[in-house]
DNA sequence: TTGAAAGCGCTAACAG
DNA sequence: CTGTTAGCGCTTTCAA
């Protein structure tokens, strides 16, 4: 009655609200949760390299952000809380799937930022409903979102191409990881379609400083390009520093374009063109998935794809 | 028994084990809370402005990574985990409290951004253990952490003196909030120590882009300065940026000194000189404060102050 | 010392 | 349709 179901005397539920407000009586979410199986809550697992004590640097990243703000998007008006746990270890690892199978949260949300990360793996073999933010490295049998990466890198190429650019290079991705093999890959092969069989690439690591080096070392090998594709913004707002550092203006004798559209693209001079990376929508998309799975525990795994979109700004 | 408390054969006890080794048995915590009254978990919220759609813009900043990862460094070994929550609205604010009174987290670590949030007098009120993250605009009977923020710009201000800098000016934060207060104010206090009666300075709002104006500004009315203090790392970036653009070299013609020692001030070039807010300290003693009031629920508010560090990089 | 039993606050299945 | 009752899985108290 307390939850409406049934048709009372209004009368009597209106006392009854009274009584509630009154009282200032809330209903004691172990005891629900005792007797429906449900938590109301789900994990939000951050999972990396890295030891315990020090939580991965994806923290540091706004990308971390703005998964949160899309999860509690989709999540809150649902009821349902986010419950943020780091799996950065063996030991970690079990803490998390041991928590999920202790029935404290009714599934989980993966943000693993490790190319060969085990725990998706660990957590189809617990029946624990889960849900990645990107393809796993190693193919497993679960759900996950992820965008077009190979699609956002061939608008990169197209856009650097229609700038009349015909040198250009790309920084790409630690390329054991999926998502910078697919940026470098599609960007290779829509280049190729518009007829550059050869396109130099530098390998940096997603910060900041691994993009600034990167950048150098494309500079010492091909001093002449005039178009480069970072496939991350904060590698790219480290390549503008060094293409400043070494007189080329931007977008004038170097046009630059980044991945991501996050904070760090405005947070740069000249602003960062780049490719949308719609991860909150992602990460909505992610809560959806989950709740699916949580409610029709033998469904199978579903994978849905975003497509990416360039933001022009002033870079290129 | 299992908890393994009584005294009991060894043999047995090692059968035990195996047997729940084998099972994979797990305690129900639903179960267990409903008993003990206590849940494990404790809410982290996010308490600001802006609407409920678009959760604040504080997951934008890296400064959200870095409390997290310190309240996790704390909570973790204690089995304990955050759950996260945002309060935007007076709808949200309304359900964090109702969540909290409902028992499904023990207490509540409060971030709030805002100047006059209502949220920690409401928690107060409900009876909710609660820390804040910093002193609260408003007199509140309440525990909380803060940063001396005084004392950090002091180091600022006696980092510019010993320089030799002698037209010094600085952009603060949003007046509305105590701690930009308490840094200009700090600031302002140690310059008239060294002799600098007036300090002029330009507000900002925290944001690269209003750091990037402050210092527009600024440089529009002093344009011999030589060094200037600026309240957070993020406007400090954007500080740099209007400085390059107006032709003054860091630190050569201008010194400059940030606040925070976020990423911020190793994602810019030159490498930012800045005053270390020991953030994830500052959050792992939120824990611990919380903890104590979940423990001993008569406990008095206690407060917390953090002594900040002058971080010398190459701009000032 | 060890085992049995009584709830914690709720939901769901059950009679009335 | 409405009121009653039997657990959910644990901890804690109380007998044995």
């Amino acid at each position: 009655m307390i939850n409406g179901i049934r048709n009372v005397d209004p009368a009597i539920q209106e006392a009854v609200r009274q009584a509630i407000a009154t009282t200032g009586y809330v209903p004691n979410r172990a005891a629900r949760s005792l007797v429906t199986r449900r938590t109301g809550a789900v994990a939000l697992v951050l999972s990396g390299a890295g030891d315990d004590s020090a939580p991965s640097p994806i923290l540091a990243d706004p990308f971390f952000g703005r998964v949160v703000s899309g999860i509690i998007s989709f999540l809150r008006p649902r009821g349902i809380h986010p419950v943020l746990m780091f799996a950065e270890s063996d030991a970690s690892r079990a803490e998390v799937v041991s928590y999920l199978r202790q029935g404290d949260a009714d599934g989980a949300l993966l943000v693993s930022t490790h190319a060969a990360d085990p725990l998706p793996a660990q957590l189809v073999e617990a029946g624990v409903p889960a849900v990645l933010f990107a393809r796993p490295a190693r193919p497993v049998p679960i759900s996950y979102v992820d965008v077009d990466h190979r699609a956002g890198a061939a608008l990169a190429a197209d856009r650097l191409v229609e700038l009349g650019r015909r040198r250009v290079a790309t920084i790409c991705g630690p390329l054991d990881v999926p998502a910078a093999q697919a940026r470098l890959a599609g960007f290779q092969d829509a280049m190729a379609r518009h007829g550059h069989a050869f396109v130099p690439y530098s390998e940096g690591g997603f910060t900041y400083d691994s993009g600034e080096q990167a950048m150098e070392r494309l500079l010492d090998g091909h001093p002449d390009l005039d178009g480069v594709f970072v496939a991350n913004d904060l590698m790219a707002q480290g390549a503008l520093h060094a293409l400043r550092h070494h007189g080329r203006s931007v977008p004038g004798d170097v046009a630059v374009i980044g991945f991501d559209d996050s904070s760090a693209a405005t947070a740069c001079r000249p602003l960062l063109t780049t490719i949308r990376h719609p991860v909150e929508d992602m990460a909505a998309e992610m809560g959806r998935l989950l709740l699916e799975h949580v409610h029709e525990p033998g469904r199978a795994p579903t994978s849905v794809i975003f497509e990416p979109a360039l933001i022009m700004r002033a870079s290129a």
